[in-house]
Parts: structure tokens; sequence; C-alpha cells
DNA sequence: CTGAAAGCGCTAACAG
DNA sequence: CTGTTAGCGCTTTCAG
């Protein structure tokens, strides 16, 4: 690690020349700032030699209309901001940049703001873009419903995986993944599953161990539950003691993270995945990029990002738009980590 | 999937009211406008008293000084914009994460672009950044060094990895860390090893190769080298048999994705890692959280955005930093994916 | 079709 | 310490 110092070659990032103007290019151009401003948004007042002449100019200037300045004249900020939980956590990813690119395509430029799981931060955030944005994405909102509201009333906001009523929001229903994924361990001979919990607090969480004990009940399986403190890997990984002693042939877990400690954590006792016990995860983020290939409930987190930012931006052309609840319901990835049960 | 609407709820989302401006406040505080402005912008300039009576009439009618406003007045947009190829590529969500969280602490809100790897795109994207950030960070630049320099004229801009001289870039060297890689197969008694090649215009890859090379040269071992046609998990899959054919007892990848693929690669080929072959791959973007967890070189991916960051504040602050040029290195972080070779 | 004038909400000299 | 006066760069009536 280091520093190189190479006096020579300074000339770069000394200080920014401000950027043209539109009186510069009218004046260039000799016309009024009026018909600049026009040659931009609303060529079709103008003559087209004119619109030409103008566009002409203002290239060769380097003249680029200034995003701040017509936005404080407009109201309209063609900004949106989308705030999450944490950007590490690959379940995001592919939701922000699907949401991303729509918003790109219609020329909207988007904040991205992490909240760590922190509320208050998460306030301090909305605070901060609300003078810039026209709407707001907010993503597994640790916020406390009340100031969600607050927020509501001041500029549009599409909720992703929070469920208050009167707001808009998406939801990803992990219940008929979940669902399959139980039907195909029974397919495969499974009698005795386990479901590794996710946090108390989850909203998918409870969705999940929901549809695991109701899926288990209809088909008549054994359905051991076992909690971890937290759902991370190593959380997982411990254990799997306690996940081998309820005897189950099959777990389903929280999510893919932990899913893969508890693969681990069963090699750990020299069991192996799917020949000694069949594992299945929730989310969908590795692809098939383990070895082996995890079984997963798929996420759909992109879909869920163009879906919030669709309705966000139908709002913002049309108006109200009533209460909008748009539940995307998911499906069983089938991959290398669930097999038929090992023969007693 | 459906849509539900509940009529009576409707309450939501019809249309936001206008935000309170500065002259409401002065109006119910009776003080000048100015003064309020000063109170959220230089207390100190004001009594005690008035500070604490506009502040709390501001509270009261719901005040927020409006970012846009201020940034056209003040020139200071308290922005940047990170912009990245892939978004929902592993190694670059700790790197945004970081540095959101510092520019964060430092009132800095932060706009995201996904370029999608489309240097055409990516131009739009700054365009239209332009006008409303006070710097950029692009990572993995995929856009002709004119079209860079031509930005930099007109806006702080700090590179990570794309290495341009006489611009601050901040740069992640993989040669220590892949160097150690040889070094680890050789002290395992590892005399033959491969290396699964990365794209050719990629700087990473470029770096890598050279380093294996290196490093296999002076441990006099052999090294072939297998290129893909493109990065991906399935294609480093494809290529195993060319990797076994190579007589290579271990192979370095040219990153975490495509170690996965080769391990997939090889059990396709009834062999088994480590057991048969030791694999290692790059970036560490992957954790502990495959099985058998991954021997992987370190990518630093966190800290370069940290870096680049503080590069960008800094010279916000102080203006003219002269030429940086800030190098991470790397290091191996080994797990269970490498052991020493199987006796012939 | 084009120009003149007012103003978006805030800050920043400049006086007092 | 506080009020007054100009703008920041652009859009938008309103006339011509």
């Amino acid at each position: 690690m280091g520093w190189l110092s190479h006096e020579e070659d300074c000339v770069e990032m000394t200080r920014t020349r401000s950027a043209p103007t539109i009186s510069q290019v009218a004046a260039a151009a000799g016309v009024s700032r009026s018909s600049v401003s026009r040659a931009f948004t609303n060529p079709h007042l103008l003559s087209e030699e004119t619109v030409k002449n103008v566009l002409r100019i203002a290239d060769e200037i380097g003249y680029v209309p200034n995003h701040t300045a017509r936005a404080l004249s407009t109201g309209r900020y063609a900004n949106i901001a989308i705030i999450v939980p944490d950007i590490a956590n690959p379940f995001f990813p592919p939701m922000i940049k699907a949401a991303q690119e729509d918003a790109d395509n219609s020329g909207f430029c988007v904040f991205l703001g992490n909240s760590n799981e922190d509320p208050a931060r998460e306030d301090q955030l909305l605070a901060r873009f609300l003078g810039q944005v026209e709407g707001f994405i907010l993503v597994s909102s640790r916020l406390g419903e009340q100031r969600i509201r607050h927020y509501v009333e001041r500029c549009p906001l599409v909720l992703i995986n929070r469920d208050i009523k009167g707001l808009p929001r998406v939801l990803i229903d992990s219940g008929p993944g979940v669902s399959e994924a139980v039907h195909h361990l029974a397919e495969l001979g499974h009698k005795s599953i386990a479901y590794l919990s996710g946090p108390k607090r989850s909203w998918s969480n409870t969705q999940r161990l929901a549809a695991v004990k109701k899926a288990g009940r209809e088909l008549d399986l054994k359905v051991s539950v076992i909690s971890t403190t937290t759902p991370s890997y190593q959380a997982a990984r411990e254990v799997s003691a306690r996940l081998i002693n309820t005897g189950a042939t099959a777990v389903i877990s929280f999510d893919d993270l932990t899913a893969q400690g508890v693969i681990a954590g069963l090699s750990d006792h020299g069991l192996v995945v799917p020949r000694d016990i069949s594992v299945v995860g929730c989310d969908d983020v590795l692809d098939a990029a383990t070895h082996p290939s995890l079984t997963s409930v798929s996420s759909r987190s992109a879909e869920s990002g163009r879906t919030a930012l669709s309705i966000l931006l139908d709002f913002l052309r049309k108006g109200n738009t009533g209460d909008i609840r748009f539940s995307l319901d998911t499906r069983l990835v089938s991959r290398e980590t669930t097999a038929r049960p090992r023969l007693p």
C-alpha cells in the first residue's frame, strides 16, 4: 500500500471550471434565454431552424441543462430514492439494480440509502432526501409506522416487504414457494422435517414458518422448529446438533446464508448433504454458484424492485392510485441439495 | 399475485402537500427570512433566543430546509455519485456500502448509477448527475479515457480499479495476494498449477495473470493458463476437462464465481476438491459461506470504496491534491479448498 | 414563433 | 445581532 506523487501530472483535478449557463448559449446563439430553454424542453414550440442552431451552439460550448436549477423551478426533481437495510445483503442488489435500470430509462436518477438496519438512520436519510426527490422506495423498512406515515404525507412512497394498510406496498410472499418445498420433500419420501427459523420480528420469517407448518400438517409430516439467535452463517452452523437431534431428514432454512451454515454444520458432524440430510434455502441468492448447488425458494427480488418503481412512477404521472397491495409469489428452484432420505 | 383495493383506505398517497418554506417560518416567528436561514446554517451568528425560537416554530410547522434551493444558491450540492458496472456483482456492494456510510456521516447523499458494463450508458449517467453532484466515484469504468478526462474537467472524480495517469485513482492490487496463493500451493507440495483466466481487457485479470506467472517462475512450478469466453460460473464449469488435461494439481481462478464453476466442473468428472485438486478464488466475495469454504484472495472492496470517498472529500475541502495513485494490496485467505496434492 | 419579466426557496454580502 | 437586497440557473406565464 502506498502513495505515489508525480508533480508533473498535476494538471488534472485542480479547480473545476464552472459549467456553461443558459445565458452564455443565448448570447452565442443570438436568441433569448427562454428560447434556449425551450430548445431543450419544448422544441416543438420553436422553429426548426432555431432549435437546430441553439442545440449546435450548446454542444459547442458544452452546455448541459442544470438539473438542480430546473428542479427548483419546476418542482420536478427527476430523482427518486431507494432505502434498504443493508446493501451488502445479497438479497437487495438485484432489486436495486432492477429499479435503477427502469428509473434510468424513465430519466430518473436514483439515490441509494443504507439504513444499516437502524430506524434512526433511516429516518435521517428520508429527511435528507426529502427536498430533492419525487418519491421513495422503502425496502424492509425498520421505521415505525408513525414515521412512515409522516413521510407519506409529504412525498409519494412505496414499501417493499412491509405490510402497512393503506400504503402502496409490494410483498414477496414466500408462502407458495415454501409450501412447494415441503411438498417436494414429501414426494421424495421425507417424513420428518425441520425449519430453521429467522428473526422473530421479520415479516418474511413469519410467512415462511406459517407455510412450513401448514404444508407439514396437510401432508402429515413431523415438523420441528429450531431458532438461532441471529440469522448468520455461523449461528446456523452451530445449531446443527440440535437439528440432528430432531431426527429430521430434511431441513428448510430461513435463507440461503443460514442454509449454507447448516450444510457446513452437518458436515462438522460427518453428515453429507444431500446423501444424509436434504437442505433447502430461501431467497435463492446464490444461483447455482455453490457446490452442491442449493435447492432454494426463489425470491423475485428484481421483480419486486421493478414493480415498486412502476407503482411509484405511475403515481407520479397519474396521481392517486388507491390502496395497492401487490403480492409476488414464489416457487421452488430444485437443485442438488435435496434427495430421497437415506433408508434407515 | 394479485391486486387488492380497499376504497375506504384511500386517504393516503393522494396529493402530497407542498413543503413549508422559509417565508412561512419567518412570518410565524416574526423574524426576517435570513434569520431563519441563519438559524439553520450559522446559528452562532444569532442570539441564542432567536435560534431557539425559530427552531421551535420550524419544528411546529414541519419546516425542513430545501436541499435543492440551497444547492442552487450555494453551489454546494452535498451529493456525490457512484457509478459501477454491475450492482449485482457481489464484488461491488461492500464497496458501495462503505462509501455510502462515510458519505452519509459527512452529510452527503449518494446517487447510484449502474452502467451495466455499457460505456454509452455510463456516459449518460455521468451527464445526468453532473448538474447535481460535487463529485464522482467511477468504479471499473468502461468509458474511454477521453470521456473520463472530459468529465474530470467539470467535476472532481476519483477512479477505482482503473489506472489513468494524472487522475486520482485507487487500485486493488491482487499481485501480493495471488503471489501468496502460489507460495501457499508450493508449500503444500504442488508442482503444477493452472490459472483460469478472466476477461482479457480487465485490469484485474492482467495483474493476476502476471502475478501467477512471476511467482510460478520463482518457485519453479509449471504454470498452465486456460481461458474462458466469459468469466461466468457456467463457462468455468465447462472448461474443467481442459483444466484436468493440464495435469495441474491446483487451480487459481480469476474470481470466486469461476472458482465455484471449476469445483462443480471437477465434480462432474468425479474429482473432489481439495482431495484431488486444490482450488483458490479471487475477490473473496463468498466469505466462508460455501462448503467446502473457498480459499480466496481478499479483495478489500470495502476499503477501496472508503479510500476513494475520502480522497474525494479531501479534495472538496482542500482543493488540488496532486497525482494520487492509491494502491491497496491483498492477501490470501486460506480456507478449505486447498490441501496437499494427492500422491501419484 | 419569440422575448421580457417574474419567481422557484434559499443564501450571502452589505448595511444598520 | 438582524433586516434588506440581490441573485443561483432555469422555466413559465404573458405579451408581442
